[in-house]
RNA sequence: GGGCCUGUGGCUUAGCCAGGACAUAGCGCCGGGCUUCUAACCCGGACGCCGGGGGUUCGAAUCCCUCCAGGCCCGCCA
């Protein structure tokens, strides 16, 4: 509805104005939607705005009468106004399956996220990764996408070399129930200690990276087994957070199959290659002023050529490919979208978010300064529980429990998607721990509480009379829905969805204390719980789009 | 030294890419609301020279320049 509404006026502007843009936005408290448009043509024609406004919106106002759309000039600004055929339409289609699914489409896509590096727990800078990544990856496929979620698996790096070494010399032993990726930290930050303490050490993680390059089979069984254990670690927590992967993908492999040697010998032909005991890439052309390495003096290879093999794959394999990466990798990210260009290969969109810090200072794993998600989760938890128990003292242990699961989850989620991926943000337990406005348990709540309606109404036949201003406005946020799916997978930005999630809840809230549902009667009744109806189907299908369950009671 | 990102009430934050009508919301603060559909809620109030300065424009939080502050990056690491 929105949707069909929108393009209705936009085309009317363009006919009645022939500009190549109608600037029509939503109107916010003035209208429903409103165009400035009459300023850029008073210019042109030499008039005064207001006195086009006033032209054309008389001539708008015969074309779209039609469609049930009112318009006026206000000053130099032409508004629009739907009417109720509107409002029912927009209840009447969120009430139908599927609603805010987009038409599908063939264009094939692989989003990688997460990716991180298994020398250690996920802590709260990955989680960001992983659930705007998980976040994006539910919006594709709501708005129609075939879509293949990897985790690439780095197992052939310096850190996992040091990890072996560590298993190797200095096994400290695992803790009664600790996580391998919480035991592989503690081996990981006492190699790296005692790195610092012998240098000679060095030269040994060396001869590891040697080992594994070559394909030593011995080699290569132990980073296998210790990545493989990280990893485990890795699939519990994001289980914990809905976080999910269709595929992981190793690095190793590349190596193994070939596929690297290929994109290598295509590089060595490039007219930017440098030959000077290293093989590089000259990326001047791109802007970049170093050259870029691909094969060591040593003829070893390094990451970037792995990841050129990964990406060469993704680009004969699929339509597009999205990655969703750390700041610290915008430079290195662009020189592999730039020399997937010389190549001829697709080159990936590249979402970055920024980075995460602690009060006193940034993350490290290496240092073994961070918060893990595993000890978030597990506090977070722990106080929904608390929280539950006190509001919720008649039910039993178990459903209290799953109640705090589902309420943890959701205030993990929605705290890091809520905020624009370009801003960085340090980790506050206070926010985290904090289920009041504008969290995901708000939102959880008003579905709860609409689902708590709907389930005293028992059955009831739908109605579509509304003319209180509190079902009107919500039944206008309802009809967004779809339009804000299609901006999340069009502008890669899924805190809009976040956005939308809360501004539904506050409307339903208002709608709930200002406007009785059960009490009210007849037609009223009826076309009230038509739409707590819908509002409850939309808040569930936005709260699962954020990966948030919605549950119906807590 | 260079590049990218950010700077919006005490704190957190939307809007910025595609410039327009009194700048969004939350926390905190002040004041109200539970014999009424779950108060993890709702309503009202105070709090802003949108980091500073210049420019473009009829119009700038939004575009351009510059300065300041913070984050990230600039390796034959990953």
């Amino acid at each position: 509805m929105y949707f069909t509404t929108y393009r209705q006026i936009e085309a009317a502007i363009l006919e009645c104005t022939g500009e190549e843009t109608a600037d029509l936005g939503e109107g916010g408290e003035h209208a429903d939607f409103a165009t400035p448009i009459a300023f850029s043509l008073a210019k042109k024609q030499r008039k005064a705005p207001a006195a086009i406004a006033a032209g054309l919106a008389e001539a708008l106002g015969a074309r779209l009468a039609g469609a049930g759309i009112a318009v006026e000039a206000a000053g130099p600004y032409i508004n629009f106004h739907v009417n109720d055929e509107y409002v029912k339409s927009a209840v009447a289609a969120a009430l139908e399956p599927g609603f805010g699914r987009l038409p599908e489409r063939g264009e094939r896509v692989i989003l990688e996220h997460t990716s991180a590096n298994p020398n250690g727990p996920l802590h709260v800078g990955h989680i960001r990764n992983s659930i705007i990544g998980d976040t994006l990856a539910r919006a594709f496929r709501k708005a129609g996408y075939p879509l293949e979620v990897q985790y690439y698996v780095n197992d052939m790096g310096r850190q996992i070399a040091i990890v072996s070494w560590g298993f190797d010399h200095n096994p400290l032993p695992a803790e009664e129930g600790e996580k391998p990726d919480h035991h592989i930290a503690r081996v990981y930050v006492a190699a790296n200690r005692a790195i610092e303490a012998d240098g000679t050490i060095t030269e040994e993680v060396d001869r590891l990276m040697q080992q594994i390059e070559a394909g030593d089979p011995e080699t290569g069984r132990k980073f296998r087994e210790v990545v493989s254990r990280c990893l485990d670690g890795f699939k519990l927590t994001m289980k914990h957070l809905n976080v999910a992967h269709d595929r992981f993908v190793w690095e190793s492999d590349f190596v193994r199959n070939g596929d690297m040697e290929r994109v290598i010998a295509k590089i060595e032909r490039l007219p930017e290659a440098r030959h000077d005991g290293t093989l590089s890439l000259d990326l001047t052309a791109c802007g970049f002023e170093k050259d870029y390495v691909i094969r060591r003096s040593d003829g070893t290879s390094v990451y970037a050529a792995r990841d050129l093999a990964y990406h060469t794959w993704k680009s004969r394999n699929f339509d597009r490919a999205i990655d969703v990466l750390g700041a610290d990798h915008k430079l290195i990210g662009s020189q592999l979208q730039c020399t997937l260009r010389l190549l001829g290969e697709k080159a990936p969109e590249i979402v970055i978010f920024e980075f995460v810090s602690l009060p006193e200072g940034s993350m490290s794993t290496r240092a073994g300064t961070f918060v893990s998600a595993d000890e978030l989760i597990a506090e977070v938890t722990n106080k929904a529980f608390a929280e539950v128990s006190e509001r919720r003292p008649e039910l039993s242990g178990e459903e209290r429990k799953g109640i705090a699961r589902a309420v943890a989850l959701a205030a993990i989620r929605y705290d890091i998607v809520r905020v624009s991926p370009e801003k960085s943000t340090v980790f506050n337990w206070e926010e985290a721990l904090d289920f009041e406005r504008q969290s995901g348990p708000y939102i959880q709540y008003s579905h709860a509480r609409a689902c708590s309606i709907l389930e005293k109404a028992g059955a009831f036949e739908y109605a579509f009379a509304f003319s209180d201003p509190h079902e009107i406005a919500l039944a206008k946020q309802i009809a967004r829905f779809p339009a804000t799916i299609d901006r999340v997978v069009s502008e890669l930005r899924p805190h809009l969805l976040a956005v939308y999630a809360r501004e539904l809840a506050d409307l339903f809230n208002s709608f709930y204390r200002y406007v009785p549902v059960l009490k009210s009667e007849g037609e009223t009744r009826l076309s009230r719980l038509t739409l707590v109806a819908a509002a409850q189907k939309t808040l569930k299908d936005a709260l699962e789009t954020l990966g948030i369950d919605a549950i119906r009671t807590m």
